[in-house]
DNA sequence: CAGGCGCCCTCACCTAGATG
DNA sequence: CATCTAGGTGAGGGCGCCTG
């Protein structure tokens, strides 16, 4: 096989894999991740693959791609997406995930237990390590503020029994990416206590 | 020579502002 | 109100250049 050939297929693995894992992606941030040089060239590489991928345009405009089913089959992925409308919250956690360069442990929807104290368990948008530190990701993508509250409480709670303590050291940051300065500054104040950082989504893409 | 790439182009769609 | 218009943005076709 020619050299060309090998690397356009690993290319497209490459490409096929971070959809498996990010579920839904648009173009420019295939394009961040997997280099694809200008606007044009990306979409030319992603028409490309065609066989294995679907897309549909978002309303912020751009192409959102997702496996299809031969490309399901091509990276061994049990989970079926489809044209999803409401996919913004997807494409805010891609951001943040490449924001904080890609990290290889990077889990979503990773279920955390917390062993007793009436909280069972949470689930995070996403649990990764930066820097040497654990961190807890959630998005608030026009999310009732009465829902983010709730899940502030169950952090706190989570941090008050001490288990992650116990264990690290410490109790991982709490990560947030948000939509408008308001909601910023609500947040924040809930989170007081809490080690927090607070991202606008324009600021992080 | 095939594939990767950039540039130029047209088309579709959306939005803001003007106009009836 | 509805509708027209101009401008902005992204998708994708075409073409030509470069490189292994």
């Amino acid at each position: 096989m020619l050299e060309s050939q090998r690397r356009k297929i690993a290319r497209h693995d490459a490409i096929l894999s971070t959809l498996a894992k990010l579920d839904y992606a648009n173009r420019s941030q295939l394009q961040r991740l997997h280099d694809l040089r200008s606007d044009r060239n990306a979409r030319k590489v992603l028409d490309g693959m065609r066989e294995f991928i679907s897309s549909f345009r978002s309303d912020s405009g751009e192409n959102v791609y997702h496996l299809n089913k031969s490309g399901r089959e091509r990276v061994n992925s049990a989970i079926v997406r489809n044209k999803l409308s409401t996919c913004g919250h997807y494409l805010m956690r891609n951001d943040a995930y490449i924001y904080y360069g890609a990290p290889a442990d990077w889990k979503n929807e990773a279920r955390i237990k917390a062993d007793g104290e009436g909280t069972s368990h949470i689930i995070v948008d996403s649990y990764f390590m930066y820097e040497m530190r654990r961190h807890f990701l959630e998005v608030d993508h026009k999310q009732h503020m009465s829902k983010n509250k709730e899940k502030i409480e169950r952090y706190k709670r989570l941090k008050a029994t001490g288990v992650f303590q116990e264990k690290l050291r410490y109790f991982p940051r709490l990560v947030w990416i948000t939509l408008t300065e308001a909601r910023r500054k609500q947040l924040a104040e809930w989170c007081d206590g809490l080690d927090v950082t607070i991202h606008l989504w324009d600021e992080i893409r």
